[in-house]
RNA sequence: GGGCGAAUAGCUCAGUUGGUUAGAGCGCCUGCCUUACACGCAGGAUGUCGGGGGUUCGAGUCCCUCUUCGCCCA
């Protein structure tokens, strides 16, 4: 029998083209804005995305990082929840000056020869122009986000919530002004936070330095050190008080080689007696550590190297430098000192160091410790509210031993140095009075300040402008009007999920949980999932440096959007990288591909067969109607809807607010989910509904036509609905051809499925189903074994014990038009000639295969069988003999495997009845 | 230097509180262009659960130890 020529879609799936035309109808129809009114009827789910910074082009991490927040939004969308994800980008302060910093060089100019005013100004046309493109690249893989909310952290908008932050930690005594050694990138030109300050694994050299005493030429004490350097701004030695040989030498002077500045022998704890010499040489000025130190013991901090990494007389080191030295580059002075060290005898060696160098982690330029005036936010308050949300169980993080990370930083929480030296970004909202006669203290201000408020003479502004940080920490309020008691503020205020990597937990998920719990009193969202990092097949980190990157535009390309987002889904354990070959897109985004072919095909020849008629609804059929095929995948799909279900939720703590303990440690696991939709409709709905409704359909009409065109139209229905998260184009173009579908409703705003039973229990129908897919796999194991031509039809007998009999029978059409099998019930095993299996329940399937059987193949393929299974039965009646295991295992647990080890049994006796009738 | 994690099929990984004959996808082998799909269908093979020790009636799962790899922090 033929197919009707009714069908409507094409014979292969346009990516490309579905992809424009329904992303367009999406965002012309709203689906994916979301309303502040709306959300006061129903549950609001909110997810703020990791801004991207504005210059930033798509890669592999943003294509896994937004898949898995559109997953989860699509999902919650469905599920009748007020679903925001709100978008935007970061003005990513060191990272787009750089960028424009670059273009200047290429024309031999740097931003002092534009000035302040007129660089900002052409850092903001850059961004104007070229910026934000990324946005529109997250629209080429489907992102359903609020485009109508996208937010910017340099807006007037935001920029008004940062002044709001800084003026109120300022209030509440938390921003202070200090004077302290910070982290510097001579060629950024500014001072960086710890954490941005990157810790590098290098092998250097430790230079063991000969420091000779002043009053006393014959004696001396060797430091060590990695930076040589330093030294000329070298203020003491330090040496620990217990150590014995230095004991004799505390209070002495030394005398510095090239420089000749004589400097004290200092006792002090922080001196580890077991490294290098045992004996230090402190420069305040150039390291954190001896900083301390100084400030201890009240010593003087000469700077000898400036702002762009120049040996020189900065401050407070007159005769310090000399003047061969003076001008050099830190690097050239190193080599430069070394030799004239050497020369003067002071180099007593040098070794090999490993040791961890701090990097800009904009630029990878050494960090260079510097003396200087910033700003920082005292972070202890912060910290510990922080911390009490993860206590307290109104947060937590997935996967969970991330939360032992974020507790041991929080609690060793250090001050931010939230104040940099470059021009572009928000500017310290504080002024000076311009009179240096005038009284006034520093004016930090929600509005600009034009005039001294004491003498009415002029002011100016802080030079340095605030960490790209200081923006981003506020990004889940500051984007919904904060500080300003907005509508939007009042309904999506905290939201739900935070989506990002590892990497940022403490640059920006930490800052977020800190000021959402200080300036708004409630942790700004409820579930942390850190998802992990897509590398290369050497499982290195997919970087553009590396040259190891995949372009996701590339993979939408060849592969189309949902087989990106199949890959980056179906990969995705909890936590666990995702793998990819740069070399090998094939490998890598196929498997998603194939997947919605067989999704479009399953369609094609469904939609074909259930044609345009409108359906009854599945509720209208009554039960008894419908046969085993029918029950059983409604209970797959029940099952289906169960698993996905458990795999992605709960979307939040079942009271509103904290987390119970077994509440904690669920949900999002995305590969999960993704799994148990696509066993579900290709598995279950196409391997076996379809085929085993095949003669069912190709009926030209009548009752069971219709209730099998029901069933299908249903199951697949549901199947869309569940797969929509994560493959949303072709599903979409799939479901608008459903005969039921609404005109102008979308996938992506339709009911996610509900089981019609908890616990997902399978019906007697279903049970019968299961026993006919155990024949039908069985005599196709046996006609693949004999190779029985694939077109020729077999004879196959059943053998059921009487209570099964009934069932069989009634599978008989089924069995026999998917194995291709005349099939014929029996009461009991007429031996001879014949393959012979054992399926479940005692049923015994028999196939003749005149004159092909080979016995000894029979006999060996038993024998082995029977052999497995009395070693199998052996070792479960020794464990049911083993009195500790009855009386200590639960008893439901014994009952079961009394019971097993009887089936088992019943089984051997069968198989050693076969072997005999076999003649063995 | 401190902390955390991982080691299960050729590869990437599941394996909730210890309790069926340890699973999935990809890959591999065999047969099929069966009129929805060869980007497919059917059948099949594959594991001393890193090594060693311990707890237990019972260990991939808990404890100790060793080895290897990775990550975070200083």
């Amino acid at each position: 029998m033929t197919a009707p020529d009714t069908n409507p879609l094409p014979t292969t799936y346009d990516a490309a083209a579905t992809e424009s035309t329904w992303y367009a109808k999406w965002t012309e129809h709203g689906v994916f804005t979301a309303d502040a009114e709306r959300a006061a009827t129903r549950e609001p789910f909110v997810i703020v995305i990791p801004p991207p910074n504005v210059t930033a082009v798509l890669h592999m991490g943003h294509g896994l990082n937004n898949t898995v927040q559109d997953v989860l939004i699509r999902w919650r969308r469905m599920a009748g929840d007020e679903a925001l994800w709100l978008p935007g980008t970061d003005h990513a302060g060191i990272a787009t000056q750089n960028v424009v910093e670059k273009q200047l060089a290429a024309h031999g100019q740097t931003r002092f020869d534009l000035g302040r005013g007129p660089f900002v100004e052409k850092v903001a046309q850059f961004v104007d122009h070229t910026g934000g493109e990324i946005l529109n690249q997250l629209k080429a893989i489907g992102s359903s986000a609020d485009w109508s909310r996208t937010a910017y952290t340099f807006s007037p908008a935001l920029s008004k919530s940062v002044r709001e932050a800084f003026v109120r930690l300022h209030e509440d005594g938390l921003v202070y002004k200090g004077h302290r050694v910070i982290h510097w990138c001579p060629r950024c030109g500014t001072s960086l936070s710890d954490e941005e300050a990157e810790f590098t694994d290098t092998t250097g050299k430790l230079y063991h330095l000969k420091y000779t005493l002043a009053d006393d030429p014959t004696q001396s004490i060797t430091v060590a050190t990695t930076r040589p350097e330093t030294m000329l701004g070298d203020v003491a030695v330090a040496v620990n008080p217990e150590d014995e040989r230095y004991l004799a030498m505390i209070g002495q002077d030394v005398v510095l080689p090239i420089n000749g500045v004589r400097i004290p022998i200092i006792a002090d704890t922080y001196t580890d007696a077991a490294f290098g010499t045992g004996a230090v040489k402190i420069t305040p000025a150039h390291d954190a550590n001896d900083f301390e130190v100084g400030k201890r013991h009240n010593l003087a901090m000469p700077v000898v190297i400036d702002a762009e990494g120049i040996v020189r007389e900065v401050e407070d080191a007159v005769g310090r430098v000399p003047a061969a030295l003076s001008g050099l580059d830190r690097a050239e002075a190193r080599t430069a000192i070394v030799t004239l060290l050497e020369a003067e005898g002071a180099l007593v060696k040098i070794e090999p160091h490993a040791h961890a160098v701090r990097h800009c982690y904009r630029c990878d330029t050494v960090v260079e410790p510097r003396l200087s005036d910033q700003w920082f936010v005292r972070m202890r308050p912060l910290a510990d509210k922080a911390l009490d949300v993860l206590r307290g169980g109104q947060l937590r993080i997935l996967p969970d031993r991330w939360e032992a990370v974020y507790v041991n930083w929080l609690e060793g929480i250090r001050d931010w140095n939230i104040s940099r030296q470059i021009w572009w970004g928000h500017r310290v909202p504080v002024w000076y009075c311009d009179n240096p006669t005038c009284s006034q203290d520093p004016i930090v201000s929600r509005t600009d300040v034009t005039t001294c408020p004491s003498c009415h003479g002029t002011v100016r502004q802080d030079e340095d402008v605030l960490d790209t940080w200081f923006s981003s920490w506020l990004w889940p309020f500051s984007t919904l009007g904060w500080p300003d008691e907005t509508p939007d503020l009042k309904a999506f205020y905290p939201g739900d999920v935070l989506v990002t990597a590892p990497e940022i937990l403490f640059f920006w998920v930490s800052r977020m949980v800190m000021s959402g719990c200080w300036f708004l009193d409630q942790t700004p969202f409820h579930t942390v999932y850190l998802h992990g990092t897509v590398r290369d097949m050497q499982h290195k980190k997919m970087s553009k440096s590396l040259g190891n990157g995949i372009d996701p535009l590339d993979v939408v390309k060849l592969y189309g959007a949902d087989a990106l987002r199949w890959t980056m889904t179906a990969g995705l354990g909890l936590g666990v990288d995702v793998m990819l070959d740069p070399t090998d897109l094939e490998k890598s985004f196929a498997p998603g591909r194939n997947f919605c072919t067989k999704l479009w095909n399953i369609g094609r020849f469904l939609l074909s067969r259930v044609g345009t008629e409108p359906l009854q609804p599945l509720s209208s059929i009554a039960p008894e109607r419908l046969t085993a095929a029918d029950q059983w995948i409604l209970d797959r799909l029940d099952q289906a809807i169960l698993d996905c279900d458990a795999a992605l939720g709960p979307p939040r703590p079942a009271d509103g607010r904290t987390w119970t303990d077994a509440e904690r440690g669920r949900g999002l696991r995305l590969s999960e989910y993704a799994e148990a939709a696509r066993r579900f409709v290709w598995n279950e709905l196409a391997d076996w509904y379809l085929e085993a409704l095949k003669p069912r359909l190709y009926a030209t009409e009548g009752e069971d036509r219709e209730v099998a065109r029901t069933v299908l139209a249903h199951a697949f229905d549901g199947a869309l609905r569940l797969l929509q998260p994560v493959v949303p184009f072709i599903t979409e173009a799939l479901w608008q051809q459903l005969p039921n579908t609404p005109e102008g409703a979308f996938l992506a705003q339709a009911a996610w499925p509900v089981s019609r039973r908890a616990d997902g229990a399978t019906s007697t129908g279903a049970q019968a189903f299961e026993y006919a897919r155990d024949a039908v796999q069985a005599i196709r194991s046996v006609r693949s074994e004999y190779n029985v031509n694939p077109g020729a039809w077999v004879d196959a007998m059943l053998v059921a014990p009487a209570g099964l009999a009934e069932v069989l029978d009634a599978q008989r059409d089924t069995i026999g038009s998917l194995a291709r099998a005349r099939v014929a019930m029996a009461s009991e095993n007429p031996g001879g000639a014949s393959a012979q299996l054992l399926l479940r329940d005692g049923v015994e399937l028999v196939v003749p295969l005149a004159g092909m059987v080979d016995l000894d193949k029979e006999k060996q393929r038993l024998q082995v069988e029977l052999t497995q299974l009395e070693t199998q039965l052996n070792a479960l009646d020794g464990r049911l003999a083993n009195e500790k295991f009855v009386a200590k295992a639960p008893p439901a647990l014994v009952e079961a495997e009394r019971a097993k080890a009887e089936e088992w049994r019943s089984r051997c006796t069968l198989m050693r009845t076969k072997l005999g009738s076999l003649g063995a």
